[in-house]
RNA sequence: GCCGAUGUAGCUCAGUUGGUCAGAGCAGCUGAUUUGUAAUCAGCUGGCCGGGGGUUCGAAUCCCUCCAUCGGCUCCA
């Protein structure tokens, strides 16, 4: 016998070799028809695949991730299997789980797949779903592995195979379909009743850009049609809070071909917005001690040698440009530090000054590749609320913890609150992709974990992700698609200061050479405004949104007293339009939701002899009337709320 | 940049196999109406069917090419 523990702490005992299904069985019927896969001390097993020791376990069904995933990663073997069938010859490459759902690298030779074959593809994956093929898992020695992949001319598995360490190599078949696996796999096809393929698209082989690019087909399934249905719900209301689709209809920003793709044109409403975030943010600088500075929009190609930009992104980025008759070459700038560094050494520094703090607004341009181009989250040119942090090496820490503060107020004001952290250092394996030295990278990077950790921060920890002049604490956000876009960023540095010789004077009447703190809270205007969007679905913030009420006269004959109102609603600084147009207080109630003012003042006979306004809230309705004073006070004290820190 | 898809009035979309196919709703303009908490009525304007080239007696419709957009991949200072 052996003894198994539950998630509950409970222990049963079971005979040697029990497996997941058993257990599941012992425990109720209902749980047997539903469990998906098993954890068995924390790893995720098939259901008919013996225990032979005491162990911890835990039951997954549709309910867990795992439970999720194991019936995704079938899913993804079972397409496999259709598109076998319907497409003989084709060659596979991976086929994992994915957050949503499952994908599967396939090579169709000279075939290609669209949306138009998903739905015979997803017939066929129904169909083999229903005779409830049974995942048989088999190992084999590596050799066998190898040749029956080469037997069938499937040169992406000897690829993967050729990785794999000697010893035996696990397969799971299911029906006619065999693959190379490490499982695990659901008891057989049944538990998959519904399925929808979403997407298809180019992926290069293992991920490299040099290799070929095989067909990525995206699907997701389910246990219930009905729930199918609902996510295929979700996905549209999402949609709806697209940024793209926002910023069109409350005319914010738009594109122009004729002035290039990526270049976004910020129209009246959305300036207006953009520049409500920057003055909250100057504001918080200037009482965190910060100095505003300005710089142009180009640079020296020296400037860019310098700081290393050129050697890094010189050929992959835009051409410089050319003065006629010196010869110079100017290149738009790619980022602010070089500029920044600049203005530090413009004079010395005291030790007592240190930490010195230039912010700027700074609009940079950067060539990216036209297929990553993506609303306003990817652009070729930008505003960063950028800034550098000069300071003596004792007070990196300091700084850097005041950082996380601005970062995490600026959250807060925005309810903001589901955001991941990310500390990205840099590929020990990889240094040539790194300027600067080992122990400066050491020192940079040991400073942002002791930070992070000291402000109870969880980061996920990512080697490789770092910038080429130091590492980075990024702060992450999800967009409406459930696509993880990068905002807030913090980075330590200790390479620039020595490529830019950038030096104080310290207490012993010597120089030393500071350490650079860059910042961008927001990241850049543009994504964050995006993310901003689809976060509050168009619905901004009272303090921040460009038009705060609107007056809708009932009639004509009320127009004096509206702009009366309008005139004292200004006074009280409160952003404030006026409906002149001679329609019904209906249609302006509609257009005035549609275009989500958050206060509608509606003023006719009554309120015009009481010197009052009916007051009516974006999304709820009705609430009664008010003098011009009162609601005044009810709109500052909400705005007070709000960005006040909580 | 790569793979796949898409591109018809400001917006959202119809337009059958190439042959009155240049359409609708909203928006806009002009009038009438003087309006009380999510759409008043009527009339009108508006499109080189993304650009260019081709096939054809004839192209929004088929082909090529460029541009832009969308979904991914790669990249992201």
């Amino acid at each position: 016998m052996i003894k198994i523990t539950l998630p509950d702490k409970s222990v049963k005992e079971f005979p040697k070799g029990v497996t997941g299904l058993e257990i599941a069985r012992s425990i109720s019927e209902g749980l047997a028809r539903n469990v998906l896969s098993i954890e068995v001390n924390g790893e995720t097993w098939d259901l008919d695949r013996p225990i032979h020791h005491d162990a911890r376990v835990k039951l997954n069904t549709w309910d867990d991730s795992e439970g999720k995933a194991t019936m995704w990663h079938s899913s993804a073997h079972l397409m496999a299997a259709a598109i076998e069938e319907l497409y003989p010859g084709t060659k596979f490459g991976i086929g994992p789980d994915i957050e949503n759902g499952f994908y599967y690298d396939i090579d169709l030779g000279e075939k290609t797949i669209s949306s138009k074959d998903f739905e015979q593809i997803e017939q066929k994956m129904l169909e083999i779903a229903r005779r409830k093929e049974v995942f048989v898992r088999t190992e084999v020695p590596k050799e066998e592995a190898l040749a029956f992949y080469q037997d069938k001319g499937d040169e992406y598995k000897v690829d993967l195979i050729s990785d794999l360490e000697d010893g035996t190599i696990s397969f799971y078949k299911s029906g006619k379909f065999t693959d190379l696996c490490k499982g695990p796999h659901l008891i057989d096809t049944g538990p998959i009743k519904a399925v929808k393929l979403l997407n298809t698209a180019g992926a290069y082989w293992r991920g490299d850009e040099s290799r070929k690019q095989l067909t990525r087909v995206y699907g997701i399934s389910f246990p219930k049609q009905k729930m199918l249905r609902e996510y295929l719900e979700m996905l549209e209301e999402a949609k709806k809070r697209d940024h793209r689709k926002i910023g069109r209809e409350l005319e914010l920003f738009t594109f122009s071909a004729r002035v290039g793709q990526g270049l976004p044109l910020w129209l009246p409403k959305g300036a207006e917005l953009r520049e409500n975030l920057e003055k909250f943010l100057k504001q918080l600088q200037r009482k965190a001690g910060y100095q505003p500075v300005i710089t142009p929009h180009i640079g020296n190609r020296n400037l860019y040698e310098i700081s290393g930009h050129y050697e890094k992104y010189g050929e992959d980025s835009f051409r410089p440009i050319k003065t006629p008759s010196e010869g110079e070459e100017f290149f738009l700038k790619p980022m602010n530090c070089p500029h920044h560094c600049e203005i530090f050494k413009s004079r010395q520094y005291s030790y007592r000054e240190l930490p010195i703090r230039f912010a700027e607004f700074g609009t940079v341009y950067r060539y990216e590749q036209s297929g990553e181009l993506h609303g306003l989250t990817r652009v070729r040119g930008f505003t960063q609320d950028d800034a550098h942090i000069f300071c003596r090496p004792d007070q990196v820490k300091e700084e850097f913890t005041a950082v996380i503060d601005i970062v995490l107020h600026i959250f807060r004001a925005l309810d903001f609150m589901d955001y991941s952290v990310q500390i990205s250092l840099r590929d020990p394996d990889d240094m040539s992709r790194y300027i600067g030295t080992e122990a400066n990278w050491e020192k940079a990077e040991k400073a942002i974990i002791e930070a992070t950790a000291e402000k109870g921060l969880k980061a996920d920890i990512v080697t490789g992700e770092a910038a080429f002049y130091g590492p980075k604490l990024d702060f992450m956000v999800k967009d409406a698609l459930g696509r993880k876009w990068q905002l807030g960023t913090i980075q330590v540095d200790y390479n620039l200061p020595e490529r830019f010789e950038l030096e104080y004077i310290g207490s012993d009447n010597q120089k030393h050479r500071p350490v650079m703190i860059h910042r961008a809270p927001f990241g850049s205007m543009e994504r964050f405004v995006a993310v901003l969007i689809e976060h509050c679905g168009g619905n901004f913030p009272l303090w921040l949104i460009p038009d705060q009420a609107i007056i809708l006269p009932i009639s004509e004959k009320y127009e004096e007293y509206a702009k009366k109102v309008l005139h004292l609603l200004k006074n009280y600084e409160i952003r404030t339009l006026l409906d002149e147009r001679n329609e019904k207080t209906g249609k302006k109630i509609r257009d005035a939701e549609t275009r989500k003012i958050p206060y509608m003042l509606i003023v006719g006979e009554k309120e015009e002899a009481g010197g009052t306004i009916s007051v009516r809230k974006h999304g709820e309705g009705d609430l009664g009337t008010y003098s011009i004073d009162e609601f005044a006070q009810m709109i500052h004290r909400e705005i007070d709320r709000m960005i006040s820190a909580r």
